[in-house]
DNA sequence: ATAAATTTTTAGTCTTGTCTAAATTTTAAG
DNA sequence: CTTAAAATTTAGACAAGACTAAAAATTTAT
């Protein structure tokens, strides 16, 4: 039985690792989870305990492969029933983030499943993140970082790397949502701002905008 | 705030207090919450302090309108989710107990309003019990247990006492659902054993079905 | 009306998850 | 290569919610 703070641990651990192999830091781990190194360090203990890390003292964390199906499958709930309240009850992409943080640590397998079918098999939340399958698999997508595309350029957004809702209620402002098609007229060098169009509207977006924002390339 | 477990201490006083308004004893809420009397003293004291029951030792407690009022709404939470498992995610009714004793303690105002609105205000959870509204009226209802028939009459099936899955499971056996209409044959006066009719297919019950089955004569 | 039985409360302990402060280890700088 | 800084762990404490054992109050029975 994992209890719902260990699961928070777990979901905290995974996001870190996320990118690399790279063992994760007591700091990060404290940072995340807006708790102390202190804190952080007693509960990696107990998770090692479980056998959900691989810890040794002073050198950070692994997920183990029970660990990571644990943090995956939080992740699948999380995300599910973030489709839900956009679907079914007329949530904004903005609202969902703190009820799904609730409703994650449900159990309840037979929920989960008819929850998944209820919805139809989604792949993809309402901030564009896979959805991972019953057995943890995540489909891989490819995307990249608006920030990234160099030259005048067509893509369409797929992603919010921040789900902040004051970053959503600004993409809302501006009218871009999932598969809006943003065409990229021009960047500045000097502070990273890019000129882009979207729905015939043209727009200067700032570093900051252009590097939360996830695009595949049409 | 109140936590998980105030919650469901309140309401365990709810359920206990429901008929009269006669103070609930330490001894009672400790049975029905499955822990020791000293216990529930010391929940007792943290739900006075909150001003949620008034309590005078050795005397027993009540609800105070703040009290009852997060009771109920705990129980309207309960009882809405029990019917968006059962009508969309396929559960049956003995089967819906245990995750709605879970999903009633999320906190979301706006969760709890668009539920309702999504299940188009139902007034009765899948085992005929009534939901609240949202300021916490009940409807009130006019069942009386199928035991309390003295005749041959007919009737109506419009709730269960006990709700675990045993009960349940043996209704759904005798083809006994709300809405079911029961025809009361006669009544043996040595066990309170009761033969009746449904669907064309004769039953004799036990007493303890027959006190555990609401109807409303028809 | 008082003794016995029952109920309730208190006192002290435990576990989970947190904290602060101090000690230890690792990393970085010179 | 040695010391200063940063990161991590340990030690001890606390709040919530539970428990056991013992004390106190209430109820019941004679």
């Amino acid at each position: 039985m994992v209890t719902l703070s260990e699961e928070n641990y777990l979901k905290a651990i995974y996001h870190l690792a996320k990118p690399d192999k790279a063992s994760v830091s007591t700091n990060a781990i404290a940072t995340k989870m807006l708790t102390k190194a202190s804190s952080a360090t007693d509960m990696i203990k107990k998770l090692a305990e479980k056998g959900l890390v691989d810890y040794q003292k002073y050198q950070g964390v692994h997920l183990t492969e029970k660990g990571r199906f644990a943090a995956v499958f939080v992740i699948r709930k999380h995300r599910l029933w973030e489709v839900f309240l956009v679907k079914k009850l007329n949530f904004s992409w903005d609202e969902v983030h703190e009820v799904a943080e609730q409703l994650e640590h449900i159990k309840s397998e037979k929920l989960t499943q008819q929850l998944d079918a209820f919805l139809d098999h989604p792949t993809e939340d309402p901030h564009g993140d896979p959805i991972p399958d019953c057995e943890g698999n995540l489909p891989s997508t490819q995307k990249i970082l608006l920030a990234q595309i160099e030259r005048a350029e067509s893509c369409i957004c797929v992603g919010v790397k921040d789900s902040t809702s004051q970053f959503l209620q600004y993409l809302d402002k501006h009218n871009i949502a999932l598969g809006t098609k943003i065409e990229v007229l021009s960047k500045e060098s000097f502070d990273e701002s890019m000129s882009i169009n979207v729905k015939n509207h043209q727009l200067t977006i700032s570093k900051e905008v252009a590097h939360n924002l996830f695009v595949k390339i049409s």
